[in-house]
DNA sequence: TAGATACTCAGGTCAATGCCTGAGCATCTA
DNA sequence: TAGATGCTCAGGCATTGACCTGAGTATCTA
């Protein structure tokens, strides 16, 4: 039913929507570190934690790579430029009209009856 | 369980991961309009549609006013403002990280072994 | 090589989401 | 003022999401 099959950028937006997950970027913004140091702060069974790192992984915001038995995460730095595309993209129509003469026209429409 | 009791932020990006929401954001971003011009365009019963329009409210990102039968929706014009800071901080915490000694030296420890 | 460690897999519960139908209920318009 | 219009309310149903427990499977370490 939806346009699309589901596009890469809603995968971004649910993930981040999640404070656990968001705490997790903002964490991994000062360095890579293992699940189990990423899960370390939270209350929250490892298998829990690990759908929420797997969330982050399949909405491309984060890597990772498994050595031995310790899996490290990092940041992909390209992760949140989806949403710095569309942010800005929104705020350049935004801005492209010209000083809400739209919306007066609007509500002139909206006035007269 | 949560850290808090579910931050603005969350309803934010939640309603943001919605193709359709996004897709009335769009919309918007050239100007204001009525609940069924917004929904002409989906294959969607008004009802669905209305409470994709109640979620985008609720994040904070439209704001509306009815006037006779008919209710009309604008963007919010701080509504995305949460987003870009969020944005912000996080793009600021990774160019801080002095080209990434953090990951060097994770690295190390980690193949050290 | 036994035991601890660091995940990983396979279920199962419960609440929230996204969609629907069927009724309203005010407003406008002819 | 009757009928169309534009929403709004209530309920129901299927799917998904965020947790959990229990049971592996590799890897490292003593």
């Amino acid at each position: 039913m939806q346009t699309a099959a589901s596009e890469p950028i809603d995968g971004v937006f649910r993930a981040l929507a999640d404070p656990t997950r968001r705490r997790v970027i903002e964490r991994l913004g000062r360095s890579a570190a293992s699940a189990s140091e990423l899960a370390a702060p939270f209350d929250m069974t490892l298998q829990s934690f690990s759908e929420h790192l797997k969330a982050l992984e399949d909405a491309g915001l984060v890597t990772s790579r498994k050595k031995g038995r310790v899996r490290t995460y990092s940041l992909a730095p390209k992760g949140l430029q989806v949403v710095e595309d569309w942010l800005s993209a929104q705020r350049t129509l935004w801005e492209q009209r010209l000083d809400q003469l739209d919306d007066y026209l609007v509500k002139l429409k909206e006035t007269r009856s």
